[in-house]
Parts: C-alpha cells; structure tokens; sequence
DNA sequence: ATGAAAGCGCTAACAC
DNA sequence: GTGTTAGCGCTTTCAT
C-alpha cells in the first residue's frame, strides 16, 4: 500500500480511505490513488484490515456434503448476495463423525469469520450450544432453530399442496413414501412434509391408511422396488405414489417403467425438491427454491454482522410451489 | 494469545511454539499452555499469523457454479486434502460474463489464498495470464492448460474404451450425441471424446458415419427428442447411442422409453461421467473420477505451495472406469 | 527452553 | 481533505 501511496504521491491513508470508498477524498487524489493501485494491480490483504477492523470479510459454512444438490444450490445462490457485500465465502465441510467431532471441538471458524451458515445439519442441542459461544451470528438453513436464526421451506403447505394436486385428479389411494436412508440433516423436513401429506388427505375426507405409508430404507433402485413391491401387493394398490425426495420419486418412476406400469396411465408419481433431474425426468414435483434460501440466508448474515441489533433468532420461512409436468394425471379409470 | 500466556503462566512466544508444534517447548510448558487454550477455546488467527508469515492458510477455488455433480464431487475430493493439511477453502463462484470480468479486473484471490484451483472453466488465454502474474500457484482441474498445473481425466481413452464395449457387445451402427449446449469448461474434454470415439470405431474397422453424430442443442428433453428423432429417421437407425454427457444419456433414456423403445432391448445407451443420478439409472457409463481430480489438485496445490522447486507446470492425468449397469446390452437381433 | 521486542499491512484517531 | 501515529494479534529474530 505504500508502493502505491508513492505512486500516487500521496499518504497511506489517503489510498485507503480511496480504496474503501471514503467521501472525505478529493476528485484529484482519489483518481491518482485509482490509477496507481491499478498500475500496480493492488489489492487490499484482507487479512492486514481485519487485523484493525475486527472484521475478516469472510462468511463461513458448515455443509455435511458438497456435492448434493440442494448443498450446492444453496451455495449458489449465497455466492451472488456475498458477492455482491464483498464477502468471501469460506467453506468447511465436515463428511463423517470424526470430522465433525473435530470441527467442533476446534471451532475454526471462531476467529476466522464474521458469521456462520449451517446448511442441512441435524445439530445436536450440545453442538448448536457450541456455536452459540462463537462470537459470531449462526444462521441455520434448512431447519427451524428455536431461538435460533433460521430459513427454512414451509414443508408442511409444500406437502399439502402436492397432496391436493393428486386429490384433484381424483386420487384417494395415494401411497407416501418416506425417506428412512438416514440423509443428514433432513429428519426435520421429514416430519413435516408428512404432517402435510396427512393434513391434505383430513381436509379432503380421504381416509388415510397406514399401509400406504412405506419407509424408503435401502439405497439406490432397491429401496423403490421393494416399496413399490409393497404397495402393488396390496388389496387395494394406490394409484399415485407421493415421495417424500425426488430421488425416491425418480427411482420409483425407473422401477414402475421396468415393470411395465405406465406412468402417469396406472400411477402418478410425485416428488419434492424440484432437484435438477426433475425437469429431465418430467417429474412433477413440489418446488422448494434451494437458490432461494441460500440468497436470504446470506441476507440474514449480512444483516446480523452489520447491525448489532438485529434479531439474531429471526426466522424465515419460504414457500414452495408445485411444478405439473408429465408424471402425474387423472387417476386411472375402472376398467383399466 | 496474551490471555493464554498469563493463564498458564509463560510468554506469548511460548504459546505460540507450543500450539504450533514447535519441539523446543518443555513438556510441562507445553502440557499448561494447552490446557489454557482450551480452557478459554483459544483459537489460532490465522490474520494475524497470515500478516507476519505471508500465508494465508487458504486455497481459493475459481468455479463457473457451485450447483453442478461435477464440481460439487471436485469439492468434496479437495475439501478432504485441504483439511488434512490445516488449509481453509475459499470459493469464488462466478456466475456470468459481467462477475467473470470483475473477477478477472479485481482478481481478489491476489493477496487472499496461497493457492488459486481453477475448476471446469474455459478461460481465455489473456484470462490465464493474468492468473499467471496473480503471484501463486494456479492449478487448472478438468482442463489441460500447457505450461501450467492442471488435472484431467483421460478422455479419449475413456470414450474409446465406452465405444469398444458397445462393440463388443455386437453393435456397429453407435451414434454419437455431442453436447453443444454451450457449458462452461466443457469444450476441451468434448473434443477428447470425440476422438476417443472415433478411434474406437476405426480401431475395430467400424466405419465411421456423419449421419450418427448428432449436436444435442436444446435444454432439457427436447434435445434429446431431436437427436432421437434425427436418428430414428435414418434409413439405417443406430442400435446403441453414447451421449458425451451422463444428463444427455439419461434424457435420451427418458425419451426412449415415452416412444415405447427398449433400452437397452432394442438400443443401447451409454454414458459419460457417472454422475450421482447414472447410479438411480442404471445407466452404464464411463465414470468420471470427479472428487479424486480435486483430491488430486488439492495435493498438487499444496506440495505447490510448500515447495518452492515444485513444478508449476505438472499435469496429472486420471483414468477412467466403465462401469456396466442395465442400459446397455446386445445388439438386437435381425428379427426384431 | 524461554522471554523481549520488532514489525507484518492495514485502519482509526487525531492533528493539521 | 490530508498526513502522522499508534496499535490490531501474531511470528520471529535475538538475547539470555
């Protein structure tokens, strides 16, 4: 910074009082200092400010993966608002239990950044507890945190909505299929889309019956066939299938294509998540905007770090929407 | 730190020898300066130590998204490495063209990371060089950048080895789907597989044909509807389709299946990447080892940093693997 | 093996 | 509107 105080013929501060934008610089000076830092092609070290500032100009996030995509499209949508507060992003993914216990029993993030995102992450109360003495806010994505701040989807209305989508074109045996595969951080989701799937049937006079409810344990096609294997073996088979997950619904799509069940002629198939492969499989689903939650986390942050008096438990609730594609129609008629 | 030194008794210098390791510290020093730390969770600075060591203990990562498999499982395999050797990771993630010349203008990284990963990403060669004069060491993963680091997967031999299946499973007329949707970073490994194909076919005295080689342009389905239609019109329709690309493989499949045609009875499919959903597919394909190019690059990167006499200009080049699942077989039989 | 002191590159207070 | 100066929290000589 010197180098360029010298190019620019003026003092230290002056080129950082230009560099931060600073009114109190005249024209003059200001586009000397422009000029010299570009010549130079200066760039602040973030660490020397932060050093005098208190402030690291970073936000970091915990993520259980990376590559998911609902993960990744959270981190996109937080990279545009970050961005645009001239933030960095710093990441820390924790993948199994020993790294996990390692992150917390470190803390890393402690000095190193000026807010905390946890994405998708089941806490545990003794965790969370940890992150409350960082020193930093913590905001919660995907997950409501009681006292906490926190953005997350209304599962529950996402879940009734699809529900009454199916309803509507007259379903009344319609099989949920619940995610047992034990992916971190969504049991909470869980819960509640299925209170909405059982809402919607309440509200409609349609009678739920706990054979049409299946949990999804085993991976990959496998867990699809055996509930599918379930569910036509009934007495009375639904005639749509909700999946808790779009990769459940596409895997169930796969295995009633095997089996000659046309989709959507003898079953429905709905999902939720609205994941990439959705719109490739023309699988109609109950959107949630991953993008989304990840922009309003990040102004949530941006928030918390300015303004010491914001809400540091407020919470943020974003509705979904039902996207119609191919894979969902009116339910079968008698004779078929 | 200060607080630490008074806790347990000692100066500033012997905590900081102690929490970096640093043998010439007594056991018994050693032994309070820990229990201080821990006790007030002390965590290291890593602006401050940045500011007198030149380091900053990050590695910056330069993507075109964050929401892709592909850089997603690049992610995960650095993210391994990076912990494993105490550096944090940066993630500047550039959307568009306009965030793309800001990065380039400003090039933030500068004075922020120890080490700059450049992933999936199509630069220009004013774009690269000005990475080069960026100050550190610059890896390119997923591109072969001559006269600099970089990671890749061996496409040719992939797609060659993907096409030799196909004929060893009987098929002579194999078409061939191009991606031309114009994803960033991509040209370079497209062209690779071309080759990779072509020599396969040449290889196995397979002729060649223009008429099997279809650029896939439109989004989402209706590419693969084209491609499909173009090919299903021809006098001499293909018995197997390797698409460059596992989401063009798998809308392929898609399509096939709404027009009533088996895969993989009445045509083959084959893709390229193992992307997460080829696995839900069963769509056999060439596996891409995504997250083992960035463990890869993550090493490179370090032993860049820590090693000045490091070549700055190692390539590594990765294999792939075939992995066979249900979308691909025989070729049908002359009556059916 | 340990401590004292200088200084990394910047910002913030204070003078001017 | 601009310059001077004192640290921010560490690491690193240099003594001891």
């Amino acid at each position: 910074m010197a180098d360029v105080a010298d190019r620019a013929g003026v003092s230290v501060s002056t080129v950082s009082r230009t560099l931060r934008g600073l009114s109190t610089v005249s024209p003059d000076a200001k586009h000397r200092v422009e000029e010299a830092a570009r010549e130079l092609s200066f760039v602040i070290s973030r660490q020397a400010s932060g050093l005098v500032t208190g402030k690291t100009g970073t936000v970091a996030v915990l993520a259980p993966t990376l590559s998911s995509w609902f993960v990744g499209s959270v981190l996109s949508g937080l990279g545009g608002v970050l961005r645009g507060a001239g933030l960095d992003l710093m990441i820390y993914s924790v993948a199994d239990l020993a790294e996990r216990a390692a992150f917390f029993d470190r803390l890393p993030a402690r000095r190193n950044a000026d807010a905390l995102l946890v994405i998708s992450f089941d806490l545990t109360e003794e965790e969370s507890a940890r992150l409350d003495g960082l020193g930093v806010p913590v905001v919660y994505v995907s997950q409501r945190a009681p006292g906490r701040a926190s953005v997350y989807v209304d599962d529950v209305a996402g879940a009734r909505h699809g529900t009454r989508h199916l309803i509507n074109l007259g379903h009344r045996r319609i099989a949920y299929l619940r995610s047992a595969r034990g992916a971190a951080g969504f049991t909470f989701s869980s819960r509640r889309r299925y209170v909405g799937y059982q809402e919607a049937l309440a509200e409609a006079g349609v009678e739920a019956a706990d054979e049409l409810v299946v949990d999804v344990t085993a991976h990959g096609r496998r867990g699809a066939e055996e509930a599918m294997g379930l569910l036509l073996g009934l007495r009375e088979p639904p005639t749509a299938v909700f999946a808790e997950v779009d990769q459940i619904a596409i895997e169930t799509i796969g295995v009633l294509r095997s089996a000659h069940i046309d989709v959507p002629g003898r079953m429905s198939v709905l999902g939720f998540d609205d994941h990439e492969m959705a719109e490739w499989m023309e699988l109609t689903t109950v959107a949630q905007p991953a993008s989304e939650l990840g922009r309003v986390a990040g102004e949530l942050a941006r928030a918390l770090i300015d303004d010491p008096d914001a809400d540091p438990a407020a919470h943020r609730e974003l509705p979904t929407h039902l996207i119609p594609r191919a894979s969902t129609g009116p339910v079968p008629t008698v004779s078929a």
